[in-house]
DNA sequence: CGTCTGTTTGATCACTATCAACCCCCGTGG
DNA sequence: CCACGGGGGTTGATAGTGATCAAACAGACG
């Protein structure tokens, strides 16, 4: 895209742009120019590392989309994120000095590529650095206390629209519409994430297309009330058994105990 | 305990103690008299740092027991992980610069302070710390995605088996009996922890203990049979990479029609 | 045009949450 | 010393959410 330049018929970026890409401000003055770093290309469905693969390599998300698995004994995956524009791929590989999960393709993508190597030799001379890498990690690991809790604690429908809403900030982040996007990942994929099925994923998203929150056709997603989503907690019942909602949910809302929280829109 | 030792009243350890009780191979030559980090006891009850507190130090758990939480805007905990031995905390707050989570002491803890800016100016002299951080977080990173596999994936039975096998391994580290120890958080905090009610916990706990996998008397647990509580499972998740395994599926399936519907591997 | 993958929707099942009652342990105060 | 209270734990009955099984549809592609 716009990061990089050529050399060797090859894309290269410093220092300056990673941290931007990263959105981690580096007052970083270093001789830019002699400090590059390599890009790479993965097409749809290649695999950029394997679990158990000898780490050596930690890569950023220039454009494309992937996801990251773990795969269990019987080979069944289990999605772990969906890494893309200015995410860090790898970080798990560090500790073991073996990738943990497993990092793919879901379209083209344009990677660069921080041989951890360098990194930590050029972190000798720049020790801002460090904080840098710190703060990437430490980023990474409270996305995942949040994973944690989500799966935790919400319900199907809750999942679905965090889910949703996290989607369209992150493109909005990334300078696309947060309104109107693509789904790069099957019904199974998100399921995975959220840890629901394909079905209870798919029927999720048409009662938030019947109930007006969203629209859905086939991948494409528009966000049609993006407050609603944000804080749904438990969808109102679909068809009739209607038991006078407003009143109950009013009085439940009010006291804002500890346990249960229902229908909260 | 062993590591540390006294001044002004107070207990101090040297790098080296901290590297050890991280489990990281240090081969730190540093002049460790000179660089000595502070202790810290907290009493049950209290908290070590609460959320949204500006952020400044890490901690090592020298000894006793933790929960960290997360706190929803509802005041219902969410319970991220339960610290001990050798475990850092804190590191969730080095993005934002404030922490992202709760740590209360479960028990009488003695906690080893690391101021991070110290931290991170003694990086600048000694580099090879640098790997040590990275190593710590890596591991928490890969320790957080075990969690979220678990939590998308396993039946409730599944997680508290490993719960408690995790438990087992975690106090042989510590050199603890593995086969006999006491829990030292209630069965709710429990179930906040791995996704489930805290009746679920109990009689999951119940039914181990009639198979004769466990014994459990209120928060004594004795483990009699760890490698059938490590591949307990249920629920053969997904049809995602359906293979050869549908004969082998089939015949789980056929059997669990019974009561008990405990399909080792 | 058939095949294959992904998606939608329906019917049913069952795991686990919820609600409720009771018990156990322990500390406290009459 | 015993009554009392309260937090934690166990167990039972019931309900509900989401998984499972099943069928049909929509695009993509050779």
């Amino acid at each position: 895209m716009e990061a990089g330049r050529q050399r060797q018929g090859r894309l290269w970026s410093n220092l300056k742009e990673v941290c931007d890409l990263l959105h981690i401000p580096a007052a970083i003055s270093v001789n830019n120019e002699e400090l590059l770093f390599q890009h790479v290309q993965f097409k749809t469905g290649q695999r950029v590392h394997t679990i158990g693969q000898a780490f050596d390599t930690l890569y950023i998300v220039n454009s494309g989309f992937l996801k990251t698995v773990l795969i269990d004994e019987f080979g069944n995956e289990q999605v772990l994120s969906f890494p893309m524009k200015g995410d860090m791929l790898g970080v798990d590989g560090i500790h073991t000095r073996h990738y943990a999960s497993e990092a793919v393709a879901l379209s083209d993508c344009d990677l660069i590529l921080l041989p951890f190597k360098k990194l930590t030799a050029l972190g000798r001379v720049h020790s801002e650095l460090e904080n840098v890498m710190y703060g990437v990690m430490s980023r990474e690991l409270v996305r995942e206390q949040a994973m944690i809790g989500m799966l935790g604690a919400l319900s199907a429908e809750a999942r679905v629209a965090r889910f949703l809403v996290s989607l369209a900030d992150r493109f909005a982040a990334m300078g696309y519409s947060s309104k109107l996007f693509n789904l790069r990942m099957t019904r199974h994929e998100i399921g995975s994430y959220l840890g629901l099925t394909l079905e209870t994923v798919s029927r999720t998203l048409s009662a938030f297309n019947e109930i007006g929150l969203i629209t859905v056709d086939q991948r494409t997603i528009g966000i049609k009330d993006a407050e609603a989503l944000k804080t749904l907690r438990r969808l109102p019942p679909s068809r009739s058994r209607a038991k006078q909602t407003t009143k109950q949910q009013k009085a439940e809302a009010d006291q804002s105990g500890d346990d249960q929280v229902l229908a909260a829109v």
